[in-house]
DNA sequence: TAGTGGTCTAGACCACAGA
DNA sequence: CTGTGGTCTAGACCACTAG
C-alpha cells in the first residue's frame, strides 16, 4: 500500500464514517501534509482520486468539500463487437448486409451526404449484433472507397479513425422490423442497444445504433 | 491548455497518425522530458492520462508501448433513482411493495439471513423502476430496524454504507410476473436491467436488481 | 486582494521484471 | 543485474475566486 493510497483510504473512511459529512469543508493541503506527514503532492495525489470519484468538489479559493452523493460513477468499457466474441472462445463471421448512399438527414451529415451500411456480427453463426452504421461523406470522404463486405466499418473506424469525442447511449428496446428479422427475434423481443456518435473538434464523424438480443449481451463494471 | 495536456493530445496525435503505431515503444520518460523540454513528472502526468484510456500499455524494465486497442472505456454515472427523476423536472414518489427475511442463498447470505426488500420508484405517479434488494444481516444486522416504508433501501444504504467494490452489470431483459406486474407492462415487453452488487473487504454487502420500462430510461456516457 | 487549489520542477529512492 | 516505471519530496509560481 502507498502512502497516497493509505491517505486516500483514511479519508474515505472519514467521509462515510461521517467525521467529515457532507458539506464539511476539509482542511487545507498544506494542512493534511502536516497532519499526515507527508509532502503537499502526495495529499493531491489522495484527493485527486476522491474528486475523480466525485466525492469530494474542490474550487480555488473556496477550499475542499464533502460532496452529496447523487449516484455512482463507475468506468465502462465495451469491447469491439469481435473481439468480445472471440475473447469468449466462440467464432466469429461477419456479413454486410445493406449499403448505400443517402442525403443528410436534419441531425446528421453535410452536403456531401451519409454512407449508410447496415451489417451483421454473429457468434458461432448465431446472430449476435447488427450494427446499422452512418458516416459522414464529408468528414471521412476516404470511406466511400472502402470494401465493407471483409471488414467490418466498426473494425476500418478504430483502425483508421481518431476519436476525440464519444457519445454513447445504453438502451433496451423491443426488435422491430429489419433488427428482428436478422436477428433472429419475434417483433418487440427485447434487444439491447448501444448507440455511439462519434465526434473530432465538434464535427460528428459517425453515427451507430448497435442492437444485440438480450440474452447474449451484458456490460459488467467494476469500481 | 496546461503544459502536460499540450504533451498528451501531442501523444495522442502520433498515436492516431500512425508515427507510433500499434506495439511501437515510446520514448522512456527522461528521453520525452528532455524532447518536450518539460520535468519527467509532467510526461508522466500526460502519460498516465494516455494509460487511463487503455491507449499505452507501460511495464516495468519493459518500457511502455502502444496498445492494440480492444474495446472503448469511457466513464458512466448512475444517478440515484430520486434524483434522476427530479433533475427532469418530474415528481418522485416511491412505494414499498415486499420486505420480509429468508434463509442465506447459495451464493449470497450468511447464517443470519436476507432481508429481501421489493419497492417501486414511481415518476410522476407512473412506475418508473422495481428495486429488488438484498441485505446480508451477517454484514448488515442494523438494516433489520431502518423503516422502508419512508426511506427506500437505495437511499438508505447510499447514505449509511461505504462501498469500496462496486459490481454492476447492465443489460436487457423482458418483463416477466411480478415486474411486469408492478411496472404496467405486459409480459415479455422489454425493460432496462441494473444488477449490482456491493462488497466491503471482499464480503458481500448488498445485492439489488433495478428494472425500469426500456421506454423510460437510457444511460448516456460522454469520454 | 489574499488564500486556495492547479501546475511544474529537479531531484531522490524504490520495486519490479526483462535481459 | 540493470534499466524502467512508480512514488515521493520540498520547493516555486500561477490562476482563479470568494470575501
Amino acid at each position: 500500500m502507498t502512502r497516497f493510497a493509505a491517505i486516500r483510504d483514511e479519508m474515505l473512511r472519514r467521509i462515510n464514517d461521517g467525521d467529515w459529512p457532507v458539506g464539511h469543508e476539509l482542511p487545507t493541503e498544506p494542512q493534511l501534509a502536516q497532519e499526515f506527514g507527508v509532502a503537499r503532492g502526495t495529499i493531491r495525489r489522495a484527493m485527486d482520486a476522491l474528486s475523480d470519484q466525485g466525492l469530494i468538489l474542490r474550487r480555488k479559493r473556496a477550499g475542499t468539500r464533502v460532496a452529496a452523493r447523487q449516484g455512482h460513477a463507475s468506468r465502462m468499457t465495451i469491447p469491439i463487437v469481435r473481439l468480445g466474441i472471440e475473447a469468449r472462445g466462440d467464432r466469429y463471421s461477419y456479413r454486410l448486409l445493406a449499403r448505400d448512399m443517402r442525403p443528410a438527414s436534419a441531425d446528421f451529415g453535410g452536403p456531401a451526404g451519409v454512407l449508410h451500411i447496415d451489417c451483421l456480427h454473429l457468434a458461432n453463426a448465431q446472430p449476435f449484433q447488427i450494427e446499422q452504421r452512418r458516416i459522414s461523406l464529408d468528414a471521412l470522404p476516404e470511406s466511400i472507397d472502402v470494401d465493407f463486405t471483409r471488414e467490418s466499418p466498426n473494425e476500418w473506424l478504430v483502425r483508421h479513425i481518431p476519436a476525440t469525442d464519444v457519445e454513447t447511449t445504453l438502451r433496451a428496446d423491443g426488435a422491430q422490423d429489419e433488427v428482428a428479422q436478422h436477428l433472429q427475434l419475434p417483433e418487440g423481443a427485447p434487444v439491447f442497444v448501444l448507440e455511439r456518435r462519434t465526434f473530432l473538434n465538434g464535427k460528428a464523424l459517425t453515427m451507430v445504433r448497435m442492437s444485440h438480443p438480450a440474452a447474449l449481451y451484458s456490460i459488467t463494471t467494476h469500481g
